[in-house]
RNA sequence: GGCGCGUUCGUCUAGCGGUUAGGACACGGCCCUCUCAAGGCUGAAACACGGGUUCGAUUCCCGUACGCGCUACCA
């Protein structure tokens, strides 16, 4: 494969906001690119002013800037090939349009939408093949001439060739053939003057020196026309690889409707960057070997074409769960605080001790999938008084054995020194020997006493944690 | 409909002519443990179908079926 000078960029349209598949294709380039030591360029494809979106391109930067995406060439950071907003070059679109019209390879068509649709409707009734009839294909000088001086809106249509074949080499697929009878006269320029994507694309990813170009599935029909229009502009295309696409559970195209498409999404949930892009980007390639967990650098390591597949994925977001499980598990604990503030602040949960707030959360990191989880687990900490749940445990708490390890607890817990979770676990370990009475049945009381849940991290740093005082009340609340 | 691309456990995937078809998520069991979670071990679970080629096909070729994509003055 050809590597030198690598050029890669990701081309998305601020329609919205940024689509997993997006953050997978984007990511795939930027891998690609330092693999390589190329250059990732960014740029926006923003030549359809109907589905503009205000805002879009600002969240779409912010986004991938949150994944760790980082371009070296864009909107923001500028570079020798700018502009990188594609309605700022439409200059240059409209010069290569009018070379194409010059050397009779593009044609003006004065056919409006109404009339097309029309058409479109009739073939389709007819049961033909909807395709443009290439009316204006034929218009002579003198005809174009009148229509021009009128001032009828015209599109500039590229002349594909009415028989033969074009085949290209997707560094996915390998060699994919497509007859240029199957092809539309494709519309390079619109009414409006601005560039459709598919001249857009070209005449930018050529005057961008992009020299490998990493988009979805779903440009590999309309990249025989992209190589027939690098033909008649008399450059050299660059080299394709065309990624499988993102799937709903119901392997239709990843949409709306089925779950969550948005980067955005995932990111308000609490999901770690790092699971994301980790997740995703074993979403179509694999190492070769039965790792799984990647940071960002072994991935821009490891990452390779070759080793991408050919099939769409199931977006799974139970397995996207687990991955952020294991991220969140591994982080440092300060970390782990950071990423469970936001949902904790609303709890109740007092955070005047840094130190003890870092220490509850860390005793929960292993219960936890979304840093939000951690709610479910600081009631132990913030209620008034403990509610023994349920018959069962109520029975659990009156036994007279229970009780009798209340008393115990009580009257050594006052003159435990110190209080730490070791100490209150040997402490226990005393009242067995003291009565008798082990295992769950010493040990379920009191954890059903002090936190009033049947299951949770190791009861002795649980009492630690809340302290010797709160401790010792809740056992006498439960004192008959 | 036409064209293109694809098809290994439910899901993500390894495999690039000869394997007990491997791993991960999810699911079940066991161990650990005061409990739960985590962790360890383990179980069930797949080569879409039919023809070739070959001593031998999951793997190569053809066909069928199915799926997806494209078929706009959208990207």
């Amino acid at each position: 494969m050809e590597t030198e000078n690598v050029r890669v960029r990701f081309a998305p349209s601020p329609t919205g906001f940024l689509h997993v598949g997006g953050l997978r294709t984007a990511l795939y380039n930027v891998l690609f690119a330092r693999k390589h030591g190329g250059t990732a360029v960014l740029r926006i494809e923003d030549t359809d002013r109907s589905r503009y979106v205000e805002g879009a391109v600002e969240n779409l930067l912010r986004t991938l800037e949150w994944a760790g995406l980082r371009f070296e060439e864009g909107p923001m950071q500028g570079g020798a090939y700018g502009p990188y907003v594609q309605s700022e070059r439409t200059a240059l679109y409209r010069a290569h349009a009018d070379r194409l019209l010059a050397e009779g390879k593009a044609y003006r068509c004065f056919c409006t939408p109404e009339e097309l649709a029309a058409s479109r409707e009739r073939q389709i009734a007819e049961k033909k093949d909807p395709t443009y009839d290439r009316r204006c294909r034929a218009l002579g000088e003198g005809e174009i001439r009148v229509k021009r001086d009128t001032g009828m809106p015209f599109t500039v249509r590229m002349k594909v060739p009415l028989v033969g074949q074009l085949q290209f080499h997707d560094l996915i697929r390998g060699e994919v053939t497509v007859h240029t009878e199957a092809i539309d006269d494709q519309v390079l320029l619109k009414s409006d003057g601005f560039p459709t994507y598919h001249l857009a694309n070209v005449v930018d990813d050529h005057h961008m020196r992009i020299s490998h170009v990493i988009r979805g599935e779903e440009w590999l029909p309309s990249t025989a026309k992209h190589v027939l229009l690098y033909e008649f502009l008399g450059w050299e295309a660059p080299l394709f690889a065309h990624l499988p696409l993102l799937l709903n559970p119901d392997r239709s195209k990843l949409s709306k409707r089925q779950g969550d498409v948005a980067v955005e999404d995932y990111r308000r949930k609490g999901f770690l960057p790092e699971a994301l892009v980790n997740f995703v980007a074993m979403l179509g390639w694999n190492p070769g070997d039965d790792r799984e967990l990647f940071t960002m650098s072994e991935l821009e390591k490891e990452f390779s074409l070759e080793r991408v597949g050919k099939t769409g994925a199931v977006f799974d977001g139970e397995k996207l769960r687990w991955f952020n499980a294991q991220y969140l598990r591994a982080l440092p604990p300060d970390r782990l605080v950071e990423a469970c503030l936001p949902w904790m602040r609303e709890t109740g949960f007092d955070m005047s001790d840094p130190q003890r707030t870092r220490r509850v959360v860390s005793a929960h990191c292993n219960y936890l999938t979304l840093p939000s989880d951690i709610t479910e687990y600081l009631s132990v900490f913030t209620q008034n008084a403990v509610v023994i749940p349920d018959a069962e445990s109520r029975s659990m708490v009156e036994a007279a054995e229970s009780q009798l390890v209340f008393r115990r607890f009580i009257e050594l817990a006052q003159s435990q020194d110190p209080w730490t979770g070791e100490e209150i676990k040997a402490l226990i370990k005393t009242i067995q020997k003291d009565t008798g009475i082990k295992g769950k049945l010493l040990f379920m009381p009191l954890r059903l006493a002090i936190t009033g849940e049947q299951h949770g991290p190791d009861l002795g740093m649980i009492a630690e944690l809340l302290g010797r005082e709160t401790v010792i009340n809740r056992v006498e609340a439960q004192i008959r």
